[in-house]
DNA sequence: CGATTAGA
DNA sequence: TCTAATCGG
């Protein structure tokens, strides 16, 4: 979930291409979760192995990294450590969430209401133990670094760019922008269109690149001010004024500042400095390695084939996609754009 | 989501 | 050859 800036932030679509050479730091959790909660078969059913475990984050896995190693683009995945205690409110409220929408998938499929039952199984999606063990092993099968962030994956994701180990965040939420991120990369796909899930829609969907520099220049705002618009629009560490959305956060945060606001208006943010410490200050760590091996064939194809039942010819496909390729597109593409 | 296949 | 539908595990 995380921020709602979308309205305020200039975006600057690319092409994959255009990322040639580039390192993306990517959010695994927002990266698995989006995979788990759509890559679906009839009834809502994520994709499953013989034994009855979940693949179908390892089918995004697969397919996604082949297609961005192939481009030249280097990711290193970012795992998620403890949520900071502000969060707990959130988390809890997701955890029920899931649960209700794990009851209500249940009465949809004994009322055979398949439409209801795929939104139900989306929402119930998240991450065990099991997701994110096999998708630590597929990675590093694959030669993809990972890095264990001390607290939001996020926050670190963020710290990575900023050290200069990579060049953009990756992720589809805005958070790391507050986390100092210089750059966030959405969208990090090649394909074209994507289906809206209410019905037969479809929406044309590019890589997006939105800077830090970018969205302080267009609202006039630095960082310690964009954290208190963010907070006045609600982040995952607070509620949020009610009826307050990006726009007139943007203005209020310009115009009064928050705390003039929150006093005029006789409202409070609970914790308020804490929140702002924990988009300003994060835990994380310089303490990491990002190192991309080659990919273990071998193993690879005995995990996926062998163990979860994919296809030898499709995995291998896919594979040979990562041998013989910087034959046309080598080096001279870095720096066609800032 | 991304790949593959069906169909215009 | 291109796009819409549907597999995949």
């Amino acid at each position: 979930m995380g921020v709602n800036l979308g309205d305020v932030v200039p975006k600057r679509e690319v092409e994959m291409e255009d990322l040639f050479g580039r390192v993306i730091a990517v959010d695994a959790y927002n990266t698995l979760y989006q995979f788990l909660s759509i890559i679906r078969g009839p009834g809502g059913r994520p994709l499953e192995d013989s034994e009855g475990r979940v693949t179908s984050h390892l089918s995004g896995i697969l397919y996604r990294n082949v297609n961005v190693l192939e481009n030249g683009v280097r990711p290193v995945y970012v795992f998620d450590g403890e949520p900071p205690s502000l969060k707990a409110g959130t988390v809890e409220a997701r955890r029920e969430r899931r649960r209700e929408a794990r009851e209500e998938l249940e009465e949809a499929r004994e009322a055979g209401d398949e439409e209801r039952a795929y939104v139900k199984a989306t929402q119930s999606a998240s991450l065990d133990e099991w997701v994110l063990e096999s998708s630590a092993d597929l990675l590093s099968l694959m030669g993809v670094p990972e890095v264990q962030a001390p607290g939001e994956g996020e926050a670190q994701a963020a710290r990575i760019v900023q050290n200069g180990d990579a060049w953009a965040v990756g992720s589809q939420d805005f958070d790391s922008l507050l986390f100092g991120a210089d750059r966030l990369l959405r969208n990090l796909t090649v394909s074209g269109r994507r289906k809206l899930p209410g019905r037969n829609e479809y929406v044309e969907v590019r890589p997006e690149v939105v800077s830090l520099d970018a969205v302080v220049e267009a609202n006039g705002l630095d960082r310690e001010e964009l954290v208190d618009v963010a907070i006045l629009c609600g982040t995952d560490y607070n509620e949020g004024v009610r009826g307050v959305g990006p726009r007139t956060a943007v203005k209020v945060v310009r115009e009064t500042g928050l705390e003039t606001y929150l006093e005029v208006e006789g409202l409070e943010v609970e914790g308020l400095d804490a929140v702002r410490e924990a988009f300003l200050s994060p835990d994380v760590t310089d303490d990491y390695v990002v190192e991309w091996g080659e990919p273990d064939r071998d193993a690879l194809l005995e995990f996926l084939c062998g163990r979860h039942g994919f296809s030898e010819d499709r995995v291998l496909k896919a594979l040979d996609r990562l041998e013989l390729d910087d034959g046309d597109k080598n080096q001279s593409r870095l720096g066609v754009f800032y």
